[in-house]
DNA sequence: AGAATTAAGTCAATATGACTGACATAAATT
DNA sequence: AATTTATGTCAGTCATATTGACTTAATTCT
C-alpha cells in the first residue's frame, strides 16, 4: 500500500531514487561509530575525542594545523577536546625540534593502546561485514568509498590514508560517463 | 618514515588494522551528508531536519513513536525539529483515523518536493561513486552495508528499507567464518 | 466500569560539539 | 624590521542531543 503511494508521487520516467543505499549508509554508519562511542563513554569521552585520538595515533607528530584541516573543525572546537585528552594522559604535546612554535601531537603509550583497542572494535565489524562477499569485494568497496568523496578532496585523502590505491587513477577526478 | 614508525608499534603477527576502510568511511560519509546539509542551510535547517524529512517522506503516515525508534532519538529532541518543519509547511500532522491519539506525519507537497531534491543530490553522488565499478558491485556494496549493521537490527532495517534484499539470507544473522 | 497502557506533548535542566570573531604570543620567514 | 605562521585563548552563541518528571487524551485490558 505504502509502496504504491510512494510510487505514485514519483514522476514517471525518472530514474528510481536509491533509497536503499541512502538508508543503508545511514544505519551502517550509525552502528559503525557506536562501537567506539560506547567504549569511550566510560571515560566520559565522545566521538570528537575518538576522531582526534584516531588521527593523532595514525599520524604521530602531527601539527595542530594539519589535524584541524583533516577534521575540518575550528581551533576552538579542537581546543577543549585536545586539552581533555592531554589532561587524561592520552595525548601528549612536544615542541617541534625545528620549529619551536609547533606543539606536535603524539599518543602516549596508554593513548596508543586505547586507539588500537577502538580500531579493533571497528575491525571486527568490518570483517563481519565482509563475510560471504565474493573475492575482490574489498577493492570494490574501497573504490566506491573513495569515489563518494568530493573529487577535489580525493587526492589529499589518499595521502592521509596512504594505503593500497595504486590501481585507482585519481589523477582524473572529474571523469564522467 | 612514518609508516615504519607505525609498523613498529604494532605487535608482530597480529592482523593488520583496516585503517583504510575506517578512514574512507569517515570521509565518504562526511561528504555524503554535506550535500543535503548545505542545501538545507538556506532554510536554516540542519541534519536533524533532513533525517526527519527523509523518513517521513519515505513513510507517509508514520507515527511519532515509530519515527523515534527509527532515528533512535528522544521525544524531546524530535519535538523541536518537528515543530519547525511543521511551522515551515514542510510536514503536516493528521489525527489517526482509527486511533485518535496518533498524530500521523506526512510531508506536504512542498515538503515532498524538497525531500526529492535532497535525495537527488545524494543520488548524484552515489552514481558518481559507482562509475567504473564492475558489474554486480551494487549488490556487493548493499550486502556489505547491511552486514555492517548490528545483526539484531538487520531484519527490522530491511523492513524499513523494504528493497531488493531477496538474495540475502538475513535469517542467520550470526553466522561466522 | 475501572485500571492500565499507550501516544503524544511539555517543562526544566544539562551536555556535547560545533560555530564566529577578535585578540595575544612567540617564533620563523621575508 | 615587517610580515606571516602556529598556536592558544576569551567571550558569546547555536544545534542537537540527553534525562527525568509530568500531563492529557484515547485505547485496551480485565
Amino acid at each position: 500500500m505504502k509502496q504504491i503511494e510512494i510510487k505514485e508521487t514519483e514522476a514517471v520516467g525518472e530514474t528510481p531514487l536509491p533509497y536503499d543505499l541512502i538508508e543503508l549508509l545511514f544505519f551502517a554508519y550509525r552502528d559503525f561509530t557506536r562501537d567506539p562511542d560506547d567504549a569511550l563513554a566510560e571515560f566520559d569521552f565522545g566521538r570528537a575525542h575518538h576522531r582526534v585520538l584516531h588521527f593523532v595515533d595514525r599520524n604521530p607528530g602531527i601539527m595542530v594545523t594539519d589535524l584541524l584541516s583533516i577534521l575540518r573543525i575550528t581551533k576552538q572546537s579542537l581546543g577543549r577536546v585536545l586539552k581533555q585528552l592531554v589532561d587524561a594522559g592520552i595525548i601528549e604535546q612536544r615542541e617541534g625540534s625545528h620549529d619551536r612554535r609547533q606543539r606536535l601531537l603524539y599518543t602516549t603509550e596508554r593513548g596508543h593502546t586505547l586507539a588500537i583497542d577502538l580500531t579493533r572494535l571497528q575491525q571486527k565489524r568490518l570483517e563481519r561485514a565482509q563475510i560471504d562477499l565474493p573475492d575482490g569485494s574489498e577493492e570494490i568497496i574501497r573504490k566506491f568509498l573513495l569515489q563518494m568523496i568530493d573529487p577535489e578532496a580525493r587526492q589529499e585523502i589518499v595521502k592521509i590514508i596512504r594505503s593500497s590505491f595504486d590501481l585507482i587513477d585519481y589523477s582524473k577526478p572529474d571523469q564522467n560517463k
